[in-house]
DNA sequence: ATGAAAGCGCTAACAC
DNA sequence: GTGTTAGCGCTTTCAT
């Protein structure tokens, strides 16, 4: 029977395996593999041959149960569709690039208690770190985050009570700041469209802001709609037409996010309704889709890649970690648009 | 000095934590946090609640080692903001969800080399299995895939030869079958508008399909352009102008995905050109995205929550593997939208 | 129903 | 520069 070159092994080598095959002891396979220590020349080549020609692949469970260090960082966040997260993980996964830190994603549907379990599953890997999005969580999820004796960040909104570190915007703040530029723009039989959504707190505390800022100037919001599930940007026209049929008055519409807003857009656009003659929009987020409509919304950017970053940073140590309650304020800027005129 | 009730641990808490506090041995406690073999019911009630007020959490990479068991999938896919990732993703969780196995997503960017990293990356953890998009590796990235020893599924595409299992359509014909419908509703001249991304192989395959058929029709590409990076909607919108500008006669756009055809399309309608009458459009994915236009480009789904969830239950057993070489061809449903008539 | 011993595959710490 | 020893925190297996 001819000898076949290389079978596919029914079990995974391990360090064994490759240390026989090269002569030399496990623990200076390790040492190559690892890049640890000193290794002369000669046996460092035979090694890494060695490796390479079995296909050995390193038990980074072994390794990590050994070496009481594991280089993944959990990400927690709510949604992968929401366009806003991808850009976040871009920003984490550069930032985390040369550390040797890996990214590891978890995401939530924006349930509490999907996320408490999804915490409870990745602390039980014994990551490096947390990132997680906003700053509320179930009660044992807040004690898991305080007790794991590692680095936590929490990203998007810092209107609230870090664990440890937190990284973000004020979304309160950014409500405010686009209701008080709709009212210098003139406008003011202003309606609200948004999500129903009960945990997305973050949209909460936006319109929050907006109402308080709306109210400082003697004004309300003279109608409102919300939605959940669905395209967005099919539920952002056919709530655009709702309203408008049932509030024709309105001069200005804010949206929830850039997505429902985009569709209200279009919406207009094809009604002829002139934006912004006839009505102002604005959307929140900022989002690259929005280059390629026919006309800007007014939003604000919500610097999701900044916030990544920042996050990656504090978790791989390149950023003093100024210990619990450390707070990092970004600044999102708004973008008026062709709806927010002056 | 008085005690504090529930100090922050310096350590994390093992198994020796909750059986001391218990005064139950490790091994039982074990068998209480894992619902395995026989414990009574008081014992049981003690460990839990012992576990529950230390705020012990276990450690899966002793918990690995030891068991040789790792709930973990390694889902391989090229990028997040494709939109269609996401939705593959859904039908892997949703799957996974009630079989004890977790997926973890990791992202090449559309590049093999980072395929490879990736690869070993997830592979040194010793996961179930592995999803990966597209057949089309490195020759170290198959070798890797052939000896894990675990069910492989490479995902989307199935026009080669997988290592393992295949699920997904035929890109090729499905480029066929746009092309057939596009000639059998009259139209001749036809440009197409895509991707330059060479590692893009389902866009490439999906061209080759349409442009085989053209060529048994007697027809061949009028125009063609491409574009890489920055957001796909402005893109279209970009390109379809600089196209049309360039040849004016044609009479169909076939666009490599639906973002890039609706930014063909807003373009249409904001310059006045009538869609279908002077111009047909044609995408390809069937994003949710198309259903918020104010009118609708011919696209094709691509089946993509289907792909996930057989993919994931190849992984989970749940479907009869039929061992090496299984291929699931799903049929893609072409949606004519408004612009392919009859 | 519960416990004791052995060991998963690696690395830290120390010898040589 | 290289090898030896002793665990890392669990689970498997076997004994009681």
């Amino acid at each position: 029977m001819a000898k076949i070159p290389l079978p596919a092994p029914r079990r995974m080598l391990t360090l064994r395996d490759v240390s026989e095959a090269s002569g030399v002891s496990e623990m200076t396979v390790s040492r190559v593999l690892r890049n640890r220590g000193d290794v002369s020349g000669g046996t460092r080549e035979r090694v890494l041959e060695a490796a390479r020609a079995l296909g050995y692949v390193p038990n980074k469970i072994a390794g990590a149960l050994a070496s009481q260090r594991v280089n993944l960082v959990a990400v927690i966040i709510p949604s992968l569709s929401n366009m806003v997260f991808p850009e976040v993980m871009t920003g984490i996964s550069d930032t985390l690039e040369d550390t040797g830190l890996q990214p590891v994603v978890g995401v939530t549907n924006y349930s509490p208690e999907r996320e408490e379990s999804v915490l409870y599953e990745m602390l039980s890997w014994r990551p490096s770190g947390v990132i997680i999005a906003g700053l509320e969580h179930t009660p044992a999820a807040r004690a898991m985050l305080q007790n794991a004796g590692i680095p936590i960040v929490e990203i998007m909104d810092i209107d609230g009570t870090p664990v440890d570190a937190a990284v973000g915007i004020s979304h309160r703040r950014a409500g405010r700041q686009m209701a008080e530029a709709i009212i210098a723009a003139g406008y003011r039989r202003i309606g609200f469209l948004g999500t129903m959504m009960p945990h997305d707190h973050r949209a909460r505390k936006r319109l929050a802001g907006f109402e308080e800022a709306l109210a400082e100037a003697g004004l309300a919001l003279e109608d409102r709609e919300f939605y959940s599930g669905g395209s967005a940007l099919l539920k952002g026209r056919e709530m655009t037409e709702a309203m408008l049929a049932r509030s024709p008055d309105l001069d200005f519409l804010y949206y929830s996010n850039d997505m429902i807003g985009a569709g209200g857009l279009l919406s207009c656009l094809s009604k002829g309704i002139a934006v912004p003659g006839r009505l102002g929009l604005a959307g929140f987020n900022g989002v690259e889709l929005l280059d390629g409509l026919p006309c800007r919304l007014a939003t604000m950017d919500a610097c999701r890649l900044d916030i990544g970053q920042i996050a990656a940073e504090i978790i791989a140590g390149k950023r003093a970690h100024q210990g619990l309650g450390e707070v990092v304020e970004l600044m999102p800027k708004l973008q008026p648009g062709d709806t927010i005129r002056g």
